[in-house]
DNA sequence: AACTACTTCAACCGCACGTAC
DNA sequence: CGTACGTGCGGTTGAAGTAGT
């Protein structure tokens, strides 16, 4: 980073730096358009002169335009730093320090609904910028990663949900994209209604919509994922189409409704996702492909960028069940390449799932990588993925007996080694004493043994609440 | 005290979106 | 309708600070 060059020009001894790649005027450079009288604009660390200059603009003119302020001013910053300065540090009313205890908790649950959306985020931090809760989350990802605890506390699922009908109630949403901090909790309309316009009408279809969250959140456990820096994507887990047909008779609450659409799990696949093809949620897989054992990572579900799951009724973008994805987007997998990759790719047998669990962890992510905002094709089915989590886990077990660091996984990895990357340093998490700690974490969506899985041996209540 | 490893956080970047012209 | 501009957002980076040896 260029501003990373100090000099002494600070007028007050700070650090600070100019960035001398002149641009000239009505270019943009870096993101910043240098228009004007001056084209060589100051970056690095603001110092206090600066921080006058800026505060006393926006006294006499108010936040925003501020592409002017280095025209009223001798600042040289371009507008976006100043707007981030104003935002982030200088604006009245802001917390600094830690975060308390109510916030944390606040972000957590937010964390779990709306994923990385840091400025509806500090919408309801008042006095906390977008960057600080980032900042903090990030922070907050890489020590319970290291703690080998899950992202989400078992308390958060219900708190989550409780919040999350609220959020819906109050219909607290971002109004306007170009609306002031202090307006915080302005009520109102804007395209964002969707979001609730999907909950509701995702509630409407399903019963127990709003439920899923609680299942989706139980699936979050744990960390993964590796990226650049705090790695971690933690996507819901979600039945197949055919899952969901086939599971007719434990899902009571849905099934009969399915079924009754669809006359088999092909028509409600193929009806389902191309009633609306980009979201395409539902995914195609067979429960006969066991994606998780493909070494390439195919089977990682695809939930990019916050986007929904929509179980192909309602195109949107936006978060709708619960948070899709927890951490930084640092490679997100084709889904059609995944998808022909494990429809093409043999499955290697099962007998060494934590092998092949292994080599899934050092594999390398695929070059090509783009874009999706629909749910993936390739994403795994629910059965599938609570399968091999019972058989990983139950590996996982004879493992940690066997003192096998390197294949020591705590029930907290499995549940996410399974459905997306993890970072090397998490494989050895787990220590003997973690195992049961980790393991209370699971929560509801803990299934002990793949028998109990195979038998349908659990909780019909649980899975109405994936699959409706 | 010196060095290294790790963590935190401010500030950058690219992109997307809305508006004005 | 296309373009330029202003703004906001999410992701990333690296200097500074801190802890450990």
């Amino acid at each position: 980073m260029s501003y990373t060059t100090a000099t002494a020009d600070s007028d007050d001894g700070m650090h600070s730096s100019i960035h001398n790649e002149s641009p000239a005027p009505d270019s943009i450079s870096n993101g910043c358009r240098s228009r004007g009288k001056r084209s060589v604009l100051k970056k690095g660390p603001w110092t206090s002169t600066e921080d006058g200059i800026l505060i006393d603009y926006v006294k006499k003119h108010g936040e925003g335009n501020w592409n002017a302020v280095q025209k009223h001013t001798s600042l040289a910053r371009c507008g976006k730093s100043c707007r981030l300065r104003w935002a982030n540090h200088l604006r009245p009313n802001l917390k600094k320090g830690a975060f308390s205890q109510e916030e944390e908790q606040l972000i957590v649950e937010m964390h779990a609904k709306m994923g990385n959306k840091w400025a509806q985020m500090a919408e309801h931090l008042p006095g906390r910028t977008d960057n600080e809760i980032k900042n903090y989350w990030n922070t907050r990802i890489k020590r319970r990663q290291r703690a080998g605890l899950p992202l989400y506390p078992p308390e958060i699922y219900v708190d989550d949900l409780h919040w999350s009908e609220e959020y819906t109630k109050s219909n607290i949403i971002r109004v306007d994209r170009r609306r002031r901090h202090q307006d915080f909790l302005q009520l109102g309309n804007s395209k964002d209604n969707v979001l609730f316009d999907d909950l509701n009408f995702a509630a409407s279809l399903l019963p127990a919509a709003s439920d899923l969250s609680d299942l989706v959140a139980c699936n979050m456990l744990g960390t993964g994922a590796s990226s650049s820096r705090y790695e971690s994507y933690m996507p819901p887990i979600l039945p197949s189409p055919k899952q969901i047909w086939e599971s007719g008779s434990r899902f009571p609450m849905c099934s009969s409704n399915i079924k009754h659409e669809f006359q088999s799990p092909e028509h409600f696949q193929n009806t389902a996702v191309q009633k609306n093809p980009r979201s395409c949620s539902i995914s195609p897989c067979d429960v006969d492909h066991h994606p998780y054992e493909n070494q390439h990572s195919s089977h990682m579900m695809m939930v990019p960028d916050s986007h929904t799951v929509t179980y192909g009724m309602h195109p949107t973008s936006k978060p709708l069940f619960g948070a899709v994805k927890l951490e930084l987007p640092s490679f997100q997998y084709s889904e059609t390449s995944a998808f022909d990759q494990w429809k093409t790719t043999p499955s290697p047998p099962h007998s060494d799932l934590l092998d092949s669990v292994d080599a899934y962890i050092q594999s390398p992510p695929p070059s090509q990588v783009e874009e999706s905002d629909c749910f993936s094709s390739c994403d795994t089915g629910l059965l599938d993925m609570l399968l091999h989590e019972a058989k990983i886990k139950t590996s996982a077990k004879h493992s940690l007996l066997m003192s096998s660091p390197q294949k020591s996984f705590s029930s907290t990895t499995c549940t996410t080694n399974v459905t997306q990357n993890v970072p090397r340093g998490s494989e050895n998490l787990i220590k003997s004493g973690e195992y049961e700690d980790s393991q209370k974490y699971l929560g509801r969506s803990e299934i002990t043994s793949p028998s109990q899985l195979s038998a349908g041996g659990f909780s019909s209540g649980e899975l109405i609440k994936v699959t409706c």
